[in-house]
RNA sequence: GUUCCUAUCAUCUAACGGUUAGGAUACAGCCCUCUCAAGGCUGGUAUACGGGUUCAAAUCCCGUUAGGAACACCA
């Protein structure tokens, strides 16, 4: 290419290659250390699947002496949501996957191999691509997406591979004389790298995750520079990754089939590429099909859906760790306290498989584990920092009642397996809860075999007995009299071998009193709830029917 | 259509040629018990199919089938 040609492709002043890796030096790391990056699109949410794919990486990092950065996608502009990176940098520090470098909250950078938003570097993509047209290793392409869509159908109808390769790639042999008539002319142009790839010829490397992988060589000429003037997704990352001195990039096998691309441009720039480490996709089963998370059907896509129901950060991380590693669980049964992070990751361990299913019940019951490893304290700070946020009435009652909600919570909580498992997440807990608040409406169909008239002679004669100094078997004690007055059996074995002589047994005696009490037929330990509530409010419970 | 990846219980997976194919979740039953939850005990369910190689195959090879992914001036 002319220099007269150069110049109207590149009109701008640029800064020299050299210019620029001067200005990223080597990082002083020490040996084997471990610098990779979350590299999300800000398209107004975090995808579950970025996430997961941020975590592995920042964990990588971080349990190898190196380094995790964020670094912003957006060179696609028209997918640009204002407000995103605040919303994934938010979401990182929910769970406290904390990047060291990277786009901050206030538009600003941390970290001196920046800036970290793409499209904040044009000039630097730019003046790599001009490098590559003086080189003759990369050209401008004239033909519009017309001109593209009609080649396809051409290929396609032929049976033949799509894309602008050979002799599809019209603009990879024009004359200098054409090209400087187009530009004089004003077309449109976007810039393609000249592949010298082969696609007979198989390119073989090494994935971390996915160990060998053989692959055509890539021969398509892809466009490296949009019309807008910033790059593709490709070149970036080559670039970048370059610059930005990551050793490994971690990401979804969906860009597998783009490794020969990248490798290709890595070789063309001169650089040395990245290891890769391409990971299983999380899925979804729909109608007895497996297909990606997807925001539109998969309210759960958005990792912001599980800060607003109020799941625990932990269960979340230990939930994607246990899909990750095949050895997670091990580890979690020896180190049932230890947090997350505490779990070293190892390449070798992490399943290679087709892609895992999302499964809410499996989360569900990690879930119940680490609420049930918390005590009545921790549960309540973590129920009232979520509800601040997502339930001010249940926040407000929170704070109003601090003692009595932390006692309400501490009812049958002993250490892992001696606790009850009710809670799942904070949004859960107003249900344990509300009910010591509020007198609840009472279900006659509860109360049977007794009439409202007898549940209330019952309740009366309990109120003028039940004592809050009682001990669990005195108190019990008092219920089998009760019982036993108002016929019922005072023991199950008694009541089971002659039904027919009693109107139930204590059972159901128990049963009345906890409708009265809590307005459910199911409730935590009786005893303790009364305890919990007071002398003053079982008794209005018991005389207010 | 081309290319790539994957294939073990319902789900997540373990078993780097030799195991009664293991665990977790889920499910069922029993025990405990004032209900439920929890806990304890017990149980059922899997190597996609067909060929090889080998004394020996879930494991290695080939084929079939199935699922997933990629084939943009989106990432």
């Amino acid at each position: 290419m002319t220099p007269e040609i150069i110049d109207l492709l590149f009109p701008n002043v640029l800064p020299t290659p050299e210019e620029i890796e001067a200005r990223y030096p080597a990082r002083q790391l020490p040996e084997g250390a471990v610098v990779s990056r979350l590299a999300p699109s800000p398209t107004g949410y975090l995808h579950i699947g970025n996430f997961y794919q941020g975590f592995l990486a920042e964990r990588l990092a971080h349990q190898n002496k190196g380094v995790f950065f964020l670094r912003v996608e957006d060179t696609d502009q028209k997918r640009r949501v204002d407000g995103a990176v605040q919303v994934v940098l938010k979401a990182l520090a929910h769970y406290h996957v904390l990047p060291d470098e990277g786009a901050q909250e206030d538009g600003s950078d941390k970290g001196s191999y920046g800036p970290y938003t793409q499209s904040l570097r044009k000039d630097i993509y730019q003046a790599y691509a001009k490098e590559l047209v003086k080189k003759g290793l990369a050209y401008p392409c004239f033909c519009t997406s017309e001109d593209l869509d009609l080649m396809r159908k051409v290929q396609e109808k032929q049976g033949l591979r799509t894309g602008y390769y050979g002799k599809y790639a019209k603009c990879r042999d024009l004359s200098d004389e054409e090209v400087l008539a187009n530009l004089k002319a004003g077309k449109p142009w976007i810039l393609r790298f000249k592949s010298n790839g082969d696609y007979d010829k198989r390119l073989v490397f090494e994935d971390l995750l996915k160990g060998k992988l053989s692959l055509p060589e890539n021969n398509i000429d892809h466009v490296i520079i949009k019309g807008d003037g910033l790059p593709t997704y490709h070149f970036a990352h080559v670039v970048d990754d370059h610059l930005m001195k990551t050793t490994h990039v971690v990401r979804g096998e969906e860009w597998v089939p783009s490794v020969p691309l990248h490798l290709q441009l890595f070789a063309l720039m001169g650089w040395t590429p990245p290891k890769y480490a391409h990971h299983a996709l999380l899925q979804k089963l729909d109608n007895g099909k497996r297909r990606k998370i997807s925001k539109r059907y998969d309210p759960e896509a958005n990792i912001e859906y599980f800060a607003e129901h109020g799941y625990p950060q932990t269960a979340v991380l230990d939930y994607l760790q246990n899909l990750m590693n095949a050895n997670f669980e091990e580890w979690r049964k020896t180190n049932p306290l230890a947090p997350t992070f505490d779990f070293p990751v190892n390449f070798s361990k992490i399943s290679n498989t087709a892609g895992a299913l999302f499964d809410f019940v499996k989360l569900h019951s990690i879930c119940r584990e680490v609420i049930a490893n918390m005590t009545a304290e921790e549960v309540y700070n973590n129920t009232l920092t979520w509800a601040e946020k997502f339930n001010v009435p249940l926040a407000d009652l929170m704070k109003a009642n601090p003692d009595k909600v932390k006692a309400i919570l501490n009812i049958e909580r002993g250490i892992g397996t001696k606790s009850r498992k009710d809670l799942m997440k904070w949004e859960d807990v107003e249900n344990e809860v509300s009910y010591f608040f509020t007198k609840p409406a009472l279900d006659s169909e509860n109360l049977k075999p007794l009439s409202m008239d007898e549940v209330r002679t019952l309740a009366s004669e309990y109120a003028n007995m039940y004592s809050v100094a009682d001990d669990k078997d005195a108190w019990f004690g008092k219920i089998k009299e009760l019982a036993v007055k108002f016929g019922f059996a005072d023991n199950m074995k008694e009541y089971k071998a002659n039904p027919d002589n009693y109107k139930g047994s204590v059972a159901d005696v128990a049963r009345i009193l906890r409708v009265l009490m809590t307005g459910r037929t199911q409730s935590p330990d009786l005893f303790a709830i009364m305890q919990v509530m007071g002398v003053g409010e079982v008794k209005k419970r018991l005389t207010e029917i």
